[in-house]
DNA sequence: TCAGACCATGTGGTCAGACCACACATTACG
DNA sequence: CGTAATGTGTGGTCTGACCACATGGTCTGA
């Protein structure tokens, strides 16, 4: 055992673990709100050290696929949640750090991600759904045609950007809820993966949205202009007009970007914040 | 320092190490082709172990932002790569395998994207790019209308599947080519982001696409089919018809996936061997 | 002089052992 | 009967120690 450093070759300790546990996933043993096994006991069972058990942990836990917990008991643990979300954002996230990503191919892909959630949700409802107007929603692979979309939770976070007085949303609170409401939509629109997507794209440039508020001629001005847009945005997926929801959309988003003056990076102070869980 | 466990509290040691890397990476300090410091070094000048450095390593090299190597010399240790493909990629196929994706989903958000990505090619060789049938490719945040893109890299490929004799590809390898194409497409197309996430869309499914293989009457029949489509889609690129181009390519996917009969997932009921209580 | 062998050095890869803080379960005690 | 003390197991971390590897300088012999 201790001379297994004979044919560490190819594959790394820590990637034989990951493989493993991407078996049992696939295999089944597996499933959404179980415990892997300890880390010790999974190093003896592999027959690697616990540091490598441990790297593959980190892995999979940056990734969103497990929450490890201290203490003992029930909740404590590595368990296997599927939370895309947070992996998708610190991915994305880092990659625009390292220069893998243009911040204008970011915006670009969620335009293009947005708009096709918008369309969707507008042609899902009707009874003609998937006219040739829109390309993006007739996909023979989407869901049976959900008999119309609840916007109930994206209009209440819009809602709460419209309140007024001591209620009345910060900047920041304010571009939170936008991104919670372009979310909502994602979610209603029941694709998981353009969802986390779409938040993994909004946050990595949630700096960039920030930083561009003090270029704005004024705040007033484009938030009221933000939440008009909004509320036509729904009313374009109610209407069930595919292209004016798309385009309503595209307005909005690229509007802001261009007050917002891009291709100013928010240096050093870095947005993030703790993976919330 | 050796007391340092007294406040650990909110940040793990492994995600100081993080942040401290992205922190270089926004400022400058480090960039693409970068040396990071030793392991060693970097666990002395951030004040936390090996282990902690090791493991924050590790997601940045699951995560496609870095490589590591061992020896000495240049060349050796770790250094800084922007390369997003395989971090989508993993991150992607381990969400499909904990089931936080759908696979349905999947393929219909690479639907969007390719789609979305032919309307654009087709669109920006035209002196009317962004016309209002294509909404999709109409964004004011993409870069200055390319003079007309050079598909070269693409037929290449289309070249090499349509090969016969001993060159002709096994499914497997048409199928790789065929993904090779699709991605040449999104990289013609300038945008990383996308080329990205559909390269690991694509890849996270491709054992999926595989096992469809003999659900086919006729692979002999389908491929030619595939063939003709790539062909189709190329010239309704060049044709400069946005609509066309998303058409086509909608058709092709939708319909491939359609034959191999899908939903039904790669594995059958395996074991299911819980070596683990 | 030069080419080859040789070894020192530094790197990542891995392991083993040792603590700590924590959370729960059990037990002992008032 | 309830509460406090204790036991147990977990992840989090650090330390030290090897290994395999790649380089670069040095030494040796032709």
């Amino acid at each position: 055992m201790i001379g297994e450093t004979l044919s560490p070759a190819s594959t790394r300790a820590w990637q034989e673990v990951l493989t493993h546990i991407e078996n049992d996933l696939l295999s089944g043993a597996l499933g959404p709100g179980d415990h892997l096994p300890s880390e010790r006991t999974l190093a003896a069972e592999l027959g690697v050290g616990r540091s490598s058990v441990r790297e593959a942990l980190r892995v999979l836990e940056v990734l969103g696929l497990l929450r490890t917990q201290t203490g003992s008991g029930p909740g404590s643990g590595a368990i296997i949640i599927a939370r895309p979300s947070g992996g998708m954002s610190s991915l994305i996230r880092l990659q625009v750090a390292a220069q893998g990503f243009r911040v204008d191919d970011v915006v670009a892909t969620r335009l293009i991600l947005e708009t096709a959630v918008a369309a969707q949700l507008a042609a899902s409802g009707r009874d003609d759904a998937g006219a040739s107007a829109s390309v993006i929603a007739d996909t023979s692979v989407e869901r049976a045609a959900t008999p119309r979309p609840d916007l109930a939770p994206a209009t209440e976070i819009l809602d709460a950007m419209e309140a007024t007085g001591a209620a009345e949303p910060t900047p920041g609170e304010f571009l939170a809820l936008d991104a919670q409401f372009h979310y909502s939509l994602a979610e209603i629109a029941g694709n998981e993966v353009i969802a986390a997507m779409m938040t993994g794209l909004r946050n990595s440039i949630e700096s960039y949205a920030l930083a561009g508020v003090p270029h704005l001629t004024s705040w007033r001005t484009t938030s009221d202009r933000l939440r008009r847009e909004h509320r036509a945005i729904v009313a374009a997926i109610e209407g069930g007009d595919p292209v004016a929801a798309s385009q309503t959309v595209n307005d909005h988003i690229t509007q802001y970007y261009a007050e917002a003056g891009f291709g100013t990076p928010a240096t050093s102070t870095l947005p993030k914040g703790p993976h919330h869980g």
